[in-house]
DNA sequence: TCGCTTTCGCTACGAGTCGTAGCGTAATGG
DNA sequence: CCATTACGCTACGACTCGTAGCGAAAGCGA
């Protein structure tokens, strides 16, 4: 998860993987219990069962363990082939919401977030670990959409295909987080499906008329 | 801004509008320099040239004063007619991106949602201050679009209208938000178009066909 | 088996922030 | 002019921060 070198085994003692579960689990445990700004690292390193200085010696600081450990939530992402494009979107959104409806998920991926627009640094360890890294679904859910022949093959201009898979991105996990944590009112069943079929008409209109009306 | 009961004027020293002004002032000074885990009120009260107990008394603490401070900003926002309704949606998306590149904006809004997660109350004031208080912008551009041919008159089911306001808030305020502090890129003009014609063109085929395809 | 190196747990520390209390003073309204 | 409230100021205990220093433990290579 960090992006140590471990590339020339160092000598010396090496670090207890065993530490590292225990922190990053006891980091999501504290985000529960106590929220993001009332989590402390002395609590954290309570919780696992080792010092606070451990902690200090693997992390810089509160905003990098919380996104290493809200991170590992994401990873449970999956797009099950549910037979059509609007049916894997549904299906896709939900999973995402379910992740987003765990108050250690909530608060501190809100808080790595707005403490990222002023550390460059931990933007791009948010960018890497949990926004690159899940848009995977995206591209996996459209190579499928075109083989069943839902979608075009592709768009002639590659840099155009990437910037749809990028808006498709910001619009769905904008909205669901928008519409989980600011609105307040749960992404269920319903709200996915109104969802899922505007974007679907959305998307297949602008893939007829490339530009303009 | 503050929910207090100013009905009945009570007896006493009034509280001084002119601290009110400064201490929000000096909050958005300071989320710019400082960011929000930074920002303390001691430095808020010494910025606004009040003392920190005055703070104390308006405000149950950080969180209540940054949304106060951060929901002033979104009042500029306007729907100036633009022709179309096209026009009018990247119009105001493109207002709402300008906000969002103000620093006060972006750590002190994402932060307060943050907290919200484990504050109901502070929730309820965002939701008060910022997000009920902008959708007058969708209902707007709604009934000038309606005016004008482009989108049919309401749907017959008037909770089915409201949740398509819901909808849309959800999906322009989320995309521009995860476009510009997560995804970190711009919201600019190419990106607005995109995203209004995907928009605008799921809107009207939803509304074509009321009920999956 | 023996060093070398690094990590680990522990304790302690100064610095800084929190939110509150108490005081005397200022500004209203009756 | 008197009751009432807001204000500025100071001071306070409680807490968290991030770091330093220590002895012990755990690997690795010779």
């Amino acid at each position: 998860m960090q992006s140590r070198t471990p590339a020339t085994t160092r000598p010396g003692r090496p670090r207890s993987a065993a530490a590292a579960t225990a922190i990053l689990a006891a980091t999501r445990a504290a985000l529960v219990e106590l929220g993001w700004s009332k989590l402390t690292l002395g609590d954290v390193a309570a919780r696992a069962g080792v010092a606070k200085t451990t902690i200090y010696r693997r992390w810089p600081g509160k905003n990098e363990l919380v996104v290493d450990a809200v991170a590992e939530l994401f990873d449970e992402l999956e797009l099950p082939d549910r037979g059509s494009l609007a049916a894997d979107i549904e299906g896709v959104v939900l999973q995402f919401a379910a992740i987003l409806d765990r108050p250690e998920a909530r608060s501190g991926l809100m808080a790595a977030v707005a403490e990222s627009t002023r550390d460059e640094a931990l933007r791009e360890r948010i960018r890497d670990s949990i926004v690159e890294r899940q848009k995977r679904l995206v591209l996996q859910g459209r190579t499928r959409a075109q083989a069943r022949g839902e979608l075009p093959p592709e768009s002639s201009d590659p840099e155009d295909a990437a910037r749809t898979v990028d808006l498709i991105f910001d619009v769905v996990a904008g909205a669901v987080v928008h519409r989980t944590l600011v609105s307040g009112r749960p992404a269920d069943e319903e709200w996915v499906r109104g969802f899922t079929q505007v974007l679907l008409l959305g998307l297949r209109g602008a893939a007829a008329s490339p530009d303009g009306p």
